[in-house]
DNA sequence: GCGTTTCCATACGCTTAGGTATGGAGTATG
DNA sequence: CATACTCCATACCTAAGCGTATGGAAACGC
């Protein structure tokens, strides 16, 4: 009989208190498990992210995984869940606007979402996406997502005084566009690409 | 020492002309393999496109298909390059117009992308994109298909009087859409979705 | 007819990976 | 100091999957 922390009961840190870091173990703690999870599931997608080559990734074996989680699946899970309550919290602060600045808002959420720089987000953003194309959880938490994130933006489009149905067309998309330029390789289509999208993120914010 | 079809000698069959088909071997030929191989790719993604899988599928064993092909690379480069010669084609019909009628050949591009018929395609689609986020010979496939087609649709838009950067602008934002909408589960957020869509694809043609 | 070619089956070795069992070193607690 | 608890290593089993070697049956060429 083994045991495992339930996905409730969050990392503790119940040692290394009143003595000093010599960290002669490496003391993981469920959070630096899905951590370093998300990066695998980053570089190289759900499919690839496997425990063995996570536990050598982190400098463990997989004895220390099975002591942290039931099995693969409590990680996936774990993964998903720490990813939707990011991406809800993240939405939330993007489009807090002051009143007169919604469309502001709007214009800096494409540019977040579809920014080059957020290069590890859209990442992560990408897999999870393919990833839900496979897995009934995956696609639970990306509708949660999706509808946070399109209410949000729909916030936004009514603040600006556009009406009900126009708003949500256009909260629509402003999601399909920012993820699917994401996914686009456009490299030697044009040289000014950063006008153009310039130029489309005015025409679906405004 | 082995033999395989080099990838320029395309299947030839060679039997069953004279006789009648009483098929008692399973006479598969490269692009049934390949053919096997884009379903597995739509359904499960190009990682777990596996080749005994694959035989297992086909009725026979994986011996048969390291006669059709070097390896497992083989097969996959194999895949890549039936799909981008059909979605070339397939982009260049969608977009034969004729004088006048650029608009009406746009929004039926949109409408056959986005469309929740296409559903087999978009998922292929879906699958060599996400390949191709770690596959260099993907990235340069999908690079040449998002090519042709933004000119195909630049054509259109340039010939409905609109000027070179405006065009190229909403070609992208067409694509950029298109493939967006087809990665997004907005189930649940309006009942009109399709109203929503239609709004959208009239805004981004004209 | 008979050897050759074509296409596939079978068997094997190798590697990766999930999951379990068990032990063991380090730490807290009485 | 003795015990229990925490965290991880090691060893093991099983399955999937790639690639190879080899044989065998059917069709072809002559």
């Amino acid at each position: 009989m083994r045991y495992y922390r339930s996905p409730n009961q969050n990392s503790i840190p119940y040692r290394m208190e009143t003595k000093t870091a010599k960290t002669p173990r490496a003391m993981l703690d469920r959070d630096a498990w899905i951590k370093g999870a998300i990066a695998i599931l980053a570089e190289h997608g759900a499919e690839r992210l496997r425990v063995e080559v996570l536990a050598k990734r982190l400098g463990v074996t997989k004895g220390s995984f099975y002591w942290h989680f039931k099995d693969r699946r409590d990680l996936l899970d774990a993964v998903l869940n720490l990813w939707k309550e990011g991406r809800i919290r993240d939405i939330r602060k993007q489009t807090q606007a002051q009143p007169g600045g919604e469309a502001a808002a709007l214009l800096h959420t494409i540019e977040v979402y579809a920014s080059a720089r957020n290069r590890k987000g859209i990442a992560i953003e990408a897999a999870v996406r393919d990833w839900a194309r496979r897995d009934p959880q995956a696609v639970a938490v990306v509708e949660e997502v999706d509808a946070e994130r399109l209410a949000c933006a729909c916030r936004l489009f009514l603040a600006c005084g556009i009406k009900e149905e126009e708003a949500q067309a256009r909260s629509l998309m402003l999601y399909a566009y920012v993820f699917g330029v994401s996914l686009m390789r456009c490299g030697g289509f044009t040289s000014n690409i950063e006008a153009l999208k310039a130029w489309i993120a005015e025409r679906i914010a405004r």
